[in-house]
DNA sequence: TCGTCATATGAAACAGGCTTCAGATGTGGA
DNA sequence: TCCACATCTGAAGCCTGTTTCATATGACGA
């Protein structure tokens, strides 16, 4: 089936793990999510949301990045359905809008907050 | 105190954000932990570590990288604590020492097969 | 001790991502 | 209509990270 490898020393371990194993596809959008987690900046962006919603300027002066940045990151964010925009105006007020994320946040600050390492 | 920025749209709401949020170190700890799992490759390796250890020829097989480009991550594992090694004579076998990120591959997993988007 | 095997390492190539700069879009007020 | 403002966008430059190739280390068996 989907033998045809290099030597293996734990065959009944590798068979079992390749069962459970998600796919390509599956894990390559995992780590995507957490590679949208995997930057100071955009951290720092999603962080300033999960308590609620904020105009792209006050983002950028929480974040610390340029407003321009700030917007190429929420670009991205908005790309991948993190968060969510909503006009008035001229301004635009961003919020979270993935609960995956908002538990890995949650879970992240949590961690900060308990564990000195 | 640390005033000084560009025009602030909601004052009140960004000082109590710049409250919560978390120092530059932990910031960058914690994105980097998330730039772990940021990687495919990576993330089949700890995948497959979630049951127990594997022997580096095992893991490439069934992450689907080289022997060496493994050996490369898991050294980048190791060096974050994530990952432990237990020699026996030339074998390595490597198995997840890091509670956390284990609850992040253990959410991911679940919600993997749980969501279909 | 010699050769082989499992793993580790270094350097280089290559790709991808983030920031900046300049300019575009679109809104609100005079 | 014209200008100022908030945000968005595109292109370029730089930096980082991942892979491959070649080689090194260290252990086992003859």
């Amino acid at each position: 089936m989907d033998a045809c490898e290099a030597r293996i020393v734990d065959a009944e371990r590798v068979a079992a793990v390749r069962v459970r194993m998600p796919g390509d596809s599956d894990l390559k959008d995992t780590a995507e999510v957490f590679g949208l987690l995997s930057d100071p900046g955009r951290l720092r962006l999603l962080l300033a949301l999960v308590e609620g919603e904020l105009c792209v300027c006050d983002l950028a002066v929480v974040s610390g990045l340029s407003e321009s940045a700030t917007s190429h990151a929420l670009r991205l964010l908005r790309a991948h359905r993190v968060v969510s925009v909503r006009r008035a105006g001229r301004m635009a007020y961003y919020s979270l809008d993935d609960a995956h994320v908002r538990m890995l946040l949650d879970l992240a600050v949590a961690h900060t907050e308990h564990v000195r390492d």
